[in-house]
DNA sequence: TTGCAATTGATAATCAATCTCAATAGATTG
DNA sequence: CAATCTATTGAGATTGATTATCAATTGCAA
């Protein structure tokens, strides 16, 4: 009946809860590439294809945090649920999750001052984490 | 003398020229590739491979601002040489430069608050602005 | 169990960006 | 001005990530 809402009805499969799982094993950034090399090798016979799907869907329904960094998509299981940003390793991948109010309303701010609607932002903040700055060393 | 400067010696060509200038007559953000079909649309013989290598040594050197978005990389001309961000319409690509040493504090506090090194970060805020929100009704 | 549409996955296609390398053309020197 | 040296160019090949295709598979509801 309702033609706007064909109510997506989803179905659960072993692959989707195969990639949900494995990006919760984490506790960094990962590309698909990179969750489906780690999937193969541990015997999964899923498709890349499927990994690229299976992250597009939970980015979108919000189980995953989605950030675009050098050319390719790199995905994280989302732990706290409210709109944050993150502290990441660029060598390592690992990342902390970071809020700041302050920086929120600052955006929220500057999109109004100059008549911007519906703003969204984008802060990230890489660097190289105390761990991987010792081992270069 | 110097091993690790090489002069870098820069030759000035009417290429580096001709991606300069088509950046300037812009105030949004462009693609190498838009602007590489703009110049050979206005009849320049110019290369893609050279205004990819244009666009990079222009931002190298601090006269164009970079970013990535959706996949691939955005240039723009930059008028102010420090460091700042950007407001940017989502639907024509219009940019404001903005700066805010809070963001910038905060940033720094937060990496080291964590032992982060060498913290970069990327803040930009995406939006619709007057003008395209105006015609979209 | 049956039927059907959502899902999968091997592979082809796409798209941005980079690399290769021979030809070209700034800059410098005589 | 001419010769020389080498940075630069550009067409096309290549890489690498992501998406599209489509026949075979498989949840799931009746």
């Amino acid at each position: 009946m309702n033609a706007i809402e064909p109510a997506a009805a989803k179905r659960r499969t072993w692959q989707r809860d195969a990639v949900r799982d494995a990006l919760l094993e984490r506790d960094g950034f990962v590309s698909a590439q990179m969750l489906h090399s780690a999937l193969r090798d541990a015997g999964s016979t899923i498709g890349l294809a499927t990994v690229y799907r299976a992250l597009a869907d939970l980015a979108a329904d919000g189980a995953a945090d989605h950030l675009q960094h050098d050319g390719e998509s790199l995905y994280r299981a989302c732990g706290s649920s409210g709109h944050h940003h993150h502290l990441i390793c660029r060598s390592c991948g690992r990342a902390v999750e970071i809020s700041a109010d302050a920086v929120e309303a600052w955006a929220r701010a500057v999109a109004a001052e100059h008549g911007f609607r519906d703003a969204e932002h984008v802060v990230d903040v890489f660097g190289t984490c105390a761990d991987c700055a010792r081992a270069a060393d």
